[in-house]
RNA sequence: GCCGGGGUGGCGAAACUGGUCAGACGCGCCCGACUUAAAAUCGGGUGACCCUCGGGUCAUGCGGGUUCGAGUCCCGCUCCCGGCACCA
């Protein structure tokens, strides 16, 4: 028997299937049915880890198995090279992001080799590349034209004395993290995705896909649609009508209260009108300044009385108006009629400033206090009461999501050009198609992250005439989101090298929607609903033929390592290059999805991996023994055949139905066992190790090609997958129980035939149970067939 | 607070539709074989307690229930993990 060298088998193979293009899908056949199999593609900021080793392992595995079906099997790999991990990783190691994150492809693209990976190859496209971005800069033109992205001002925090946006973070106590100096509001300029007028669809969708409950529940929660009712209320002072969004209108006759947002329009208005419009504005500016976090961290409410009042719609009642930084501008309406005997926050706020507190429904759920509307119980008082206000005009139903447009711009440099012009005289510009790709030039010296966009000092750039009037223009000195990167990477895998266009419908339509997508569930509410949206927009304007991009998603766990999920930040990182100098591509990849199951986070160790390296040792010995000495005729039906046929049966449920790729190598490994019992002379054994071999082969490729060979076949990679002999699983006799009372209390084997009668006659003469019967009446007998007999007696 | 998912040996876990003494498979540990020795490999053992060595009792977070039979179904509790959240 040869020696099993890891190296040299691995590397010979994986020559192998390049030469024959192994991984490679041209034109698609029409006579298969195709599965589109993506693993998210990852960020080029360093090397492979184990979370990476876990995800493209479940996709090959999946990917092997179903070619092996007989399907068209389409799987791709790229990079998300812009965005900020591939950014900063320049900026900590020095030189240009470019060069960084070409050197990591190249890295990552051997790692990604040598384990084994069955990508195509041909198919590789990196976000970078101004093949790749061109696109999102047409995507971002579709959109723009279709009303789909807009631009708008928006708060951010703005330090006055280093003159730059500030992120969130950077904010401590209202004041900037450098200087020091009180951080201020600032209306932003930047660029959107309305992706909220997708909402309802987002959330009807989910319906339809195979993803996990925990998932869609995750996306749900963040589309967060609550029905409610919209409410005018009116303001005397100010001849004007404001709206409040509430979930509540059976509470009305209990506003004792109004609150507007600090950033409310109306504010303005009102400070100027009022008394202490000095205060309003000092209250303003404090409440702008703060984080988000503060504002909820906040021990007490806080809040400014305007000295206006707004005026009840069903009672009629004036009640004060006030500014408070617990009700935010950005839901709703950005103003809230309170209700402090039914809202907490309202009571809580109502107790800080002494304002009354008025119950409009009792224990049962009814309502008080509240004129013809008492009695009712309050999922019919909300109806009643907004169908009374909306005959007068004051109220109509509504429905609020949580969901935001998503902010796509960014003022870094790193990223795909967003393709506007601005002109004095023509405003704001779309680049024309035939002037794409702008191209985001490579010699800035100058790109680390200061709030303000870094383009904006290259002046080569930034000056260009205006396209529609020639004058002397600016360039948009922005860059987008890698968000726009990952949103539609997907589609460019059906068609890479297309230079004319992003896709060709027929091929994106051909593949889509991704059949299986795999990966983490930290991209649930951001890039996942992304491209959703992306998909929904391209699907209105007629560029493809579906409405959601991924039919099913296989979500894997993470790998932790010392509690704490493997990632180059956070400094815990092994990654899979020193697994596989010493153990090679099978058993990393075993190891990994034999460590648990890949849905579930797991605690990264290195003593499971002896395990799996004993078992591809035993594998190759036996097999070898096997092939060496056992019988080429056709193998018997015995109980080593059996094994052999269940084991399919296991193997194909757990890879196809069950998703379950630990508990499939739980079974090969004990149908080797029970080869191992058997030994080779058994007249099974040849069956039984090309089983074995044939099954073990999405996991662990190389060996078992090898082991293919040495069993006198060939190309096993693209060899039928198994199909299991119906008859021979099921046997012919079976181990039937015998319990008395629901406890087992004799088993010995019978014949499958057996009437039930007959099974109870056996039953009843066994001396054990017999002991336990003794004296007793059976008042019932349980049988189930294939199964056990069960005395009831006493 | 609202929503979702969980709790099984020393460890990762399995048990898929209520039915084969619950714990497959792997790790770890223990014993044995081989060896001058070790590694590797091979064989055996490994939930707890009791025990006359044949077995007995208990055991899937806790307490109840349904059932001939419950890890699995129902009710209540508890703890852990995740999502959303001053969202009106």
């Amino acid at each position: 028997m040869a020696d099993y060298d890891v190296h040299e088998i691995e590397a010979k193979w994986q020559r192998v299937w390049d030469d024959a293009g192994a991984a490679l899908v041209g034109e698609p056949d029409p006579t298969k049915p195709k599965s589109y199999v993506v693993a998210m593609w990852p960020y080029p900021s360093g090397t492979l880890h184990m979370g990476h080793v876990l995800v493209y392992t479940v996709g090959d595995v999946l990917t092997r198995f179903r070619k092996r079906q007989g399907m068209e099997v389409l799987h791709p790999i790229g990079f998300d090279s812009f965005g900020l991990p591939a950014e900063n990783a320049a900026i900590r190691e020095g030189g240009h992001p470019r060069d960084i994150v070409e050197r990591n492809i190249e890295t990552i693209t051997q790692s990604m080799r040598r384990m084994g990976w069955a990508f195509d190859w041909s198919r590789l496209i990196s976000a970078h590349q101004p093949t790749y971005y061109v696109w999102d800069q047409w995507l971002f033109l579709q959109l723009y034209e279709a009303g789909l992205i807009y631009r708008k001002g928006s708060p951010v925090k703005w330090c006055p004395q280093d003159q730059v946006v500030l992120a969130n973070e950077q904010v401590h106590d209202g004041r900037c993290e450098y200087c020091g100096a009180e951080v201020e509001a600032k209306n932003l300029e930047q660029w959107f995705v309305r992706q909220t007028a997708y909402a309802q669809e987002l959330l009807d969708g989910l319906d339809e896909l195979d993803w996990a409950e925990k998932i869609k529940t995750m996306q749900r929660n963040w589309i967060g649609r609550s029905e409610g009712a919209e409410i005018q209320f009116r303001i005397d002072e100010l001849e004007d009508d404001v709206a409040v969004f509430t979930t509540r209108p059976d509470t009305l006759y209990g506003a004792t209260f109004f609150v507007v947002a600090p950033e409310h329009p109306l504010v303005e208005t009102l400070s100027e009108r009022s008394p202490n419009g000095e205060e309003i504005r000092a209250y303003v500016r404090r409440a702008a300044a703060k984080r988000g976090e503060e504002r909820m961290a906040a021990e007490e409410k806080t809040g400014v009385f305007t000295g206006f009042f707004a005026t009840n719609p069903v009672t009629e009642a004036r009640i004060p108006i006030w500014v408070a930084d617990y009700v935010l501008m950005d839901y709703g309406t950005g103003a809230i009629m309170a209700v402090p005997a039914h809202d907490d926050r309202d009571r809580e706020f109502a107790e800080t400033f002494d304002l009354p507190i008025v119950p409009v429904i009792d224990e049962d759920g009814k309502l008080i206090d509240s004129a013809q509307f008492t009695g009712l119980p309050f999922e019919d008082a909300k109806k009643a009461i907004v169908a009374w206000l909306a005959e007068r005009g004051r109220a109509k139903e509504t429905i609020s999501y949580r969901l935001r447009d998503w902010g796509f711009s960014r003022q870094r440099y790193w990223g795909s050009p967003i393709p506007i012009v601005y002109c004095d005289t023509c405003g704001t510009v779309p680049v024309p198609y035939e002037d794409l790709p702008v191209l985001l030039p490579l010699d800035l010296e100058d790109f680390r992250p200061r709030g303000v966009a870094p383009l904006a000092a290259h002046e080569s750039f930034m000056n260009v005439d205006c396209p529609q009037c020639g004058a002397r223009a600016k360039r948009e000195p922005e860059t987008m989101d890698t968000f726009i990167d990952s949103s539609w990477y997907f589609l460019r895998y059906t068609d890479p090298k297309n230079a004319d266009m992003p896709w060709r419908q027929e091929l994106a339509d051909y593949w889509n929607p991704v059949d299986q997508y795999i990966g983490g569930i930290d991209h649930t509410t951001m890039h996942m609903i992304y491209a959703r949206v992306v998909i929904k927009a391209l699907a209105d304007l007629g560029h493809i033929g579906f409405r959601e991009p991924f039919r099913a998603f296989f979500t894997n766990g993470w790998v932790n390592l010392g509690g704490t999920k493997m990632s180059k930040s956070k400094g815990n990182v092994i990654g899979p290059e020193q697994l596989l100098d010493e153990y090679g591509a099978d058993v990393s990849r075993l190891n990994i999805l034999h460590l648990g199951p890949a849905t579930e986070d797991m605690e990264w160790t290195d003593e499971g991996v002896e395990g799996m390296l004993r078992f591809t040792r035993r594998l190759w010995r036996i097999v070898n023994e096997v092939a060496a000495s056992s019988s080429r005729d056709t193998p018997p039906v015995n109980e080593l055949s059996r094994k052999a046929h269940q084991t399919i049966a296991k193997v194909t449920d757990d890879l196809g139905r069950r998703q379950s790729f630990h508990t499939a190598i739980s079974a090969v490994i004990e149908l080797l066992n029970e080869l191992s019992r058997a030994g080779a002379s058994d007249p099974a054994a040849r069956f039984a190790a090309e089983t074995a071999v044939s099954l073990i082969q999405p996991y662990a490729p190389h060996i078992a090609e090898e082991l293919w060979v040495a069993l006198g076949h060939e190309k096993l990679w693209e060899a039928p997958w198994p199909v299991a002999d119906e008859p021979q699983l099921t046997r012919d006799t079976f181990e039937l129980v015998v319990q008395v009372n629901g406890k087992v209390r004799d088993r010995f084997e019978v014949d499958a035939g057996l009437s039930e009668e007959e099974l109870v006659a056996r039953a009843t003469a066994s001396e054990k149970v017999q002991t336990h019967l003794d004296g007793a009446t059976v008042r019932r007998t349980i049988v189930v067939p294939r199964k056990l007999v069960n005395f009831v007696v006493g």
